[in-house]
DNA sequence: CTGAAAGCGCTTACAG
DNA sequence: CTGAAAGCGCTTACAG
C-alpha cells in the first residue's frame, strides 16, 4: 500500500530552490516571492508531494489532534452504544474538523485496551473522554492518570473530580414540569436512576421537582429496577410505576433510552400516549424521532456541546474548564 | 496543556546507561540484558516517560494507524447520520484497536472538508471509506483521488472502481423471501431504491426476486419517492403501495430506516404488523430493536465487517482487496 | 550486550 | 528574499 513519498528536497529540486525555501513557500509564511511560492507549489502539485506530519508535528512539537476516548460497558457491543454518544462523537469531529485538527477516536471498557498516553506520546494536543459512566473501572483508570498528572475534559463524569461539561440538566428539568403543568397534567412521575454517580441524573430531577414545588407539587419518584440497558429498566419501571399508582398522567424520564422503554411499557399496558400519559425524555436521540409516536425530549445543543468540549480541552487555563453546562431546549414531538 | 515530556536521553541519564539501549530495552529489542531492561523500564515508568509517535513513526515510516472517512449528507447534522454507519465505525475501531493501531476519523460531506491525504501526509498507513452513497461530489471526489494513485477500501462504495467488501446482499434478499413464503405470505413487495448508484439495493432486490421465483412468485417493486430521508420515503412508499396494492401482506425494504419509515406508514393506515403485513428490513440497526413492535431484520456480522475492512486496508495484495462478501443472517423479532 | 553515530523529513534561527 | 545548518526524538546498522 506505500509507496514512495517525494520529499520537500525532491520539491526544491524540481523548483529551483533549496529545500528550506520549499518548506517556507508552502507554509506560507511571510517574505517568500510570490514568483518563488507559485512555482514551489506547481512543483509540489505536479509531484503529489505532501509534507509529512510526523516530521512537521516533531518539529513543532504540536499534532494538532485531539483524542476521543469513549468509555463503553464492558462486553457491550459496538451498535449498543448510546447512540447519544455517537451524536455527540459526530459533533465533537465536526468541531476538530473546522479548526483544521485531527481527530482519533479509542474506544475502550475494559483493562485490556485501557489507554490514556495520547498525549504523553506526542499523538495528540488533548483529550476528551464521554461515554457511559457505569463503567466504573474505566473511570477510575483515568481518575488514576489525572492524579498522575494528565489533564483532560470530559463530559457528563461520575463525581466532579474531571475538568467536565454537561447539559443544563436543570433547566431541562424544569422545562419538562412547566411543559407537563402548562398542559394540565397532575399526576406526575420521574423515572430515573437515584444512586448514580452521574450526577446528571440528580440535577434533571431536582430541576423538574423545584419546577413543579412552585406549582404546589411533587412528582412520584421511581428508581428504575436493575436490569439489562436502560431500555428494559424504563419498561421494567413503568409497570411498577402503573401498578402504584394507576392514575399517573405523566412521567419525566431521565433519558431517551429509558424513555424509550417507558414508552414500550406504557403501551403494553394499553395506556394511550399523550391521552393517557405524556412522555418527555431527555438527549434527543435518532431513535426518539422516529418512535410512534415520537418522543418528546428535552435536548442539549449537541453542536455547542462538541465546540465547547474541543475548546475546553485545547485551553491552557485551567480555571476556565470546568463546569460549563450546554443549553438545552425541549422539543416538542407526540408524547408530550 | 502540555508539559515538557521526559525524552529518551532523559531515561538514558536515570538508567545509567546510553540512549540507544533505553530504545531498545523498551522496544523489546532480542540481545538486552535482562537486568539492563528491567532498570531502564523501571526508570521510564518512575519518569512517565512515552516513546514519541512522531519521532518513531518518522524513523520507522510506519504510524500504525488506520484513516477513516464516513461520508455524510452535505447539511445533514451528525445525529442524523445513519446509525448503521456508527455501528460500523465502533466495529472498525475495535478491529483497529485489536492490532494496536489508531483510528482517525474524519466525517466529510462537501468541498469545503474533503481529504484523503491522510496516507500522503504519513499520517494513516491506510484508508477506509464508509458512508452515503448519495454524496455524488464526495465519491468523485476519491475516485478522482485513486486515479491519481490513491489507494483506499470502502464499504457498499457506488458502483465497482474501488476495493469494496459488502454484505452478502443476495443471501440477505433470499433469507428474507424464504421465510415470508414459508410462513405463508402471498403478496409479498419490494420497497426499495431502483435506480441507486449503490449497487447493495439491486443485490437485495435480485436476491430476493430469485428466491421467490423459486416459489413461482414475484413480488411487487416500489421505488420509494424522493424524501429527506430514507425514513420519510418508506413512509411515504407504503402509501402508494397500499393503494395500489391493498392486500399486500408482506414486505422487504432495503434498508432499516427504509423499514421503520415503513412500519410507521402501515400504522397509519391501520394495518396490523404483522398479522396484517409482515415486514422485514436490512442492516440490523439500534432503532430497530425499539420499534414497536421490534423490526425483524437481516443483520450483517458487523465484527467481521469491521475486521475485514482493516485487514483488506492494511493488505498490499491488491487482488485480494476487492469484492470480499460480508455474512448476514435473519434476526427474527417482531415484525415477521 | 552496549555505545556512538547516522538519518527519518521537516521548521526556523542565523547569515548573507 | 534565499540558503546552509541545526535540531525535534527516535531506531538501527555498525563497531567494539
Amino acid at each position: 500500500m506505500k509507496t514512495l513519498r517525494p520529499t520537500s528536497f525532491d520539491v526544491a529540486e524540481r523548483a529551483g530552490v533549496s529545500q528550506s525555501t520549499v518548506s517556507r513557500a508552502l507554509r506560507g509564511s511571510p517574505g517568500v516571492n510570490a514568483e518563488t511560492r507559485a512555482r514551489v507549489s506547481a512543483a509540489a502539485r505536479e509531484m503529489g508531494y505532501v509534507v509529512d506530519r510526523h516530521a512537521s508535528s516533531l518539529r513543532l512539537k504540536s499534532s494538532e489532534t485531539i483524542a476521543l476516548v469513549t468509555v463503553c460497558r464492558p462486553g457491550e457491543d459496538r451498535s449498543a452504544i448510546n447512540p447519544f454518544y455517537f451524536a455527540l462523537l459526530g459533533s465533537i469531529a465536526a468541531a476538530t474538523s473546522a479548526r483544521g485538527f485531527n481527530l482519533l477516536v479509542s474506544f475502550q471498557e475494559s483493562s485490556d485496551n485501557f489507554r490514556a498516553d495520547f498525549v504523553a506520546s506526542g499523538l495528540a494536543d488533548a483529550m476528551i473522554v464521554i461515554g457511559t459512566t457505569s463503567n466504573r473501572a474505566a473511570w477510575e483508570y483515568f481518575a488514576q492518570a489525572q492524579r498522575s498528572g494528565l489533564d483532560f475534559v470530559c463530559w457528563g463524569s461520575p463525581g466532579d473530580p474531571f475538568h467536565w461539561m454537561r447539559s443544563d440538566n436543570g433547566t431541562g428539568g424544569a422545562l419538562a414540569a412547566d411543559h407537563f403543568v402548562a398542559s394540565g397534567r397532575r399526576r406526575i412521575a420521574f423515572i430515573g436512576p437515584q444512586r448514580s454517580p452521574q450526577r446528571q441524573f440528580d440535577e434533571r430531577r431536582e430541576g423538574f421537582t423545584d419546577a413543579l414545588a412552585k406549582h404546589g407539587m411533587a412528582p412520584i419518584i421511581v428508581e428504575p429496577p436493575a436490569a439489562t440497558d436502560r431500555h428494559a429498566q424504563g419498561v421494567a419501571a413503568v409497570a411498577e410505576l402503573l401498578a402504584a399508582h394507576p392514575d399517573t398522567d405523566a412521567i419525566f424520564a431521565a433519558s431517551d433510552m429509558l424513555a424509550l422503554g417507558v414508552l414500550q411499557g406504557l403501551k403494553d399496558a394499553g395506556r394511550r400516549v399523550p391521552e393517557d400519559v405524556a412522555l418527555i425524555g431527555f438527549d434527543g436521540i435518532r431513535a426518539g424521532t422516529l418512535a410512534d409516536p415520537a418522543l418528546t425530549s428535552v435536548e442539549p445543543d449537541l453542536d455547542a456541546a462538541g465546540e465547547a468540549l474541543v475548546a475546553m480541552a485545547l485551553e491552557d487555563d485551567a480555571f476556565t474548564r470546568s463546569g460549563t453546562r450546554i443549553p438545552v431546549y425541549l422539543a416538542t414531538r407526540g408524547t408530550a
